[in-house]
RNA sequence: CGCGAGGUAGAGCAGCCUGGUAGCUCGUCGGGCUCAUAACCCGGAGGUCGUUGGUUCAAAUCCUUCCCUCGCAA
C-alpha cells in the first residue's frame, strides 16, 4: 500500500543516488519526476552517456530533466508541481526558489556525520582519514552548503577492508533504508530539525587530480587508507621506471625491515611495496597500456626485472 | 581525425632499432627426489608472432590496410 502521497521530486545523479530512487519507488513512494546532470561525454571514444540516475528513471517510467544549469532552468523542476524534493548527490547547487516551493521544502542524503566533512568528498575522506567510523545524515537544505539543519542521523562503521566503492554502496543503502524510515514520520511532523553546531564543522573537498598519485613514503597505514579511500573510483597509481601503475586490490602489514619507498617483489601471492613501518601487499595492479593482472602474472613478466627500484 | 602505449603458446613478458621460420618466468601434463610440499631435478605438449597487402632469396622483425585493448586528456 502506498502510504505517502506527497508528491516528490527526486534529484540525483550517480549510482549512490539510483539506488536510493529505485528504493524509493518500490517502497511506493510517489516520485512524480527526476531531476539529473545532462549527459556527459565518456571515454576515449567520446561516447555521449546519461547518469546512473537518468537511466534509473527511465527504466522505472519516471519523467527525467537534466537541466545544464539548474539555476537558471528551475521552473521546470516547478512544472512537477513537488511537495517535496529529495536530493542525493546531485552536483550543483539548487537554488532558492526551489528550496522554498515544495510545501516540505527540500531535504539531502549526506554521506557523514554533520558538521563534520561538509562538502563533496565525505565518504573517499573519512577513509583516507583513516576514521573508525562515519554515517549518514538526511537533512534541511538551504543555501549553504551542507549547512541546514540535521532531521535524522545513523552511524557507521568502517571496516579495514572497506575501499571507497565498498562504502559508497553501503552509504547508498543506509540513506535509503533511513529515508524509508523517516519520511512516513516526517510527513506526520513527528520529528525535530536541529541546528548544526558551526563551531564543530569540518570540511572534505572535493577530490583533485594530485590526490591520485600515492606516495609510499608515509606511514603504511595511512598509505593503505589513502589508497582504498580512492578505490575503485578515480583510483590511484604509483609511478616506476617512468611508467604508471594503477593499484586495483591491496592490503597492508606491519613490519620493522623495511627498504621505504621500494618495490621488493612477489612475496606468496602478492607484490610487496615497502612504506614506513610495514608494507602494502598489491594483489591487482593495472600497468599503463595494459589490462589489470594479479601480482604473479605482474611479476613473471615485467615486474621481476624491477624488483628493488624506487617508487615515484 | 585530441595525445600516447600495446596486440608473440593458457597467463605475464623478451625478441623488432642492426631482417635469416621464436625465447624467458609461471601454469599445465608425465616422471624423479622426499615423511611431505606451494620446494627441487628431468622430460613433454602447446604459437599460421591481431588482420590485409607490399618490399626481399628470406619478415615477429621494414612499409601499408583494417580490427581490438589500454593510459592520458575531456
Amino acid at each position: 500500500m502506498r502510504y505517502c502521497d506527497q508528491r516528490i521530486v527526486f534529484m540525483g545523479t550517480p549510482e549512490f543516488a539510483s539506488n536510493i530512487l529505485k528504493g524509493l519507488v518500490e517502497a511506493g513512494f510517489n516520485i512524480v519526476g527526476v531531476v539529473s546532470q545532462p549527459d556527459k561525454e565518456v571515454g576515449r571514444k567520446r561516447i555521449l552517456q546519461p547518469s546512473s540516475v537518468k537511466k534509473t528513471a527511465i527504466e522505472l517510467g519516471l519523467p527525467v530533466i537534466t537541466p545544464i544549469r539548474i539555476r537558471n532552468e528551475y521552473e521546470e523542476v516547478l512544472r512537477f508541481e513537488p511537495e517535496l524534493i529529495i536530493t542525493a548527490a546531485y552536483g550543483q547547487i539548487v537554488p532558492k526558489a526551489l528550496l522554498e516551493y515544495p510545501k516540505y521544502k527540500c531535504i539531502n542524503t549526506h554521506g557523514s556525520l554533520l558538521p563534520k566533512y561538509r562538502g563533496g568528498a565525505p565518504i573517499q575522506r573519512s577513509i583516507i582519514n583513516g576514521d573508525d567510523f562515519t554515517g549518514m545524515s538526511i537533512m534541511y537544505m538551504n543555501e549553504k552548503m551542507d549547512e541546514g539543519d540535521i532531521l535524522y542521523q545513523k552511524k557507521l562503521p568502517i571496516d579495514i577492508h572497506d575501499t571507497n566503492s565498498d562504502l559508497f554502496v553501503k552509504m547508498s543503502d543506509l540513506a535509503l533504508e533511513m529515508l524509508l524510515e523517516f519520511l512516513p514520520r516526517f510527513f506526520e511532523g513527528d520529528f525535530k530539525a536541529i541546528k548544526q553546531n558551526d563551531e564543530e564543522a569540518t570540511y572534505a573537498y572535493n577530490l583533485d587530480k594530485e590526490i591520485e598519485h600515492v606516495s609510499f613514503e608515509d606511514d603504511v597505514k595511512k598509505v593503505y587508507d589513502h589508497i582504498r579511500g580512492l578505490l575503485d573510483n578515480p583510483g590511484c597509481y604509483f609511478m616506476l621506471k617512468e611508467k604508471k601503475y594503477k593499484i586495483e586490490m591491496c592490503f597492508f602489514e606491519y613490519a620493522e625491515d623495511v627498504e621505504v619507498n621500494t618495490f621488493r617483489g612477489l612475496k606468496n601471492d602478492y607484490l610487496r611495496f615497502d612504506c614506513l613501518n610495514g608494507f602494502i601487499k598489491v594483489y591487482m595492479i593495472k600497468p599503463e597500456g595494459k589490462n589489470s593482472m594479479d601480482g604473479r602474472s605482474f611479476y613473471n613478466g615485467a615486474g621481476r626485472n624491477l624488483v628493488g627500484e624506487k617508487l615515484g
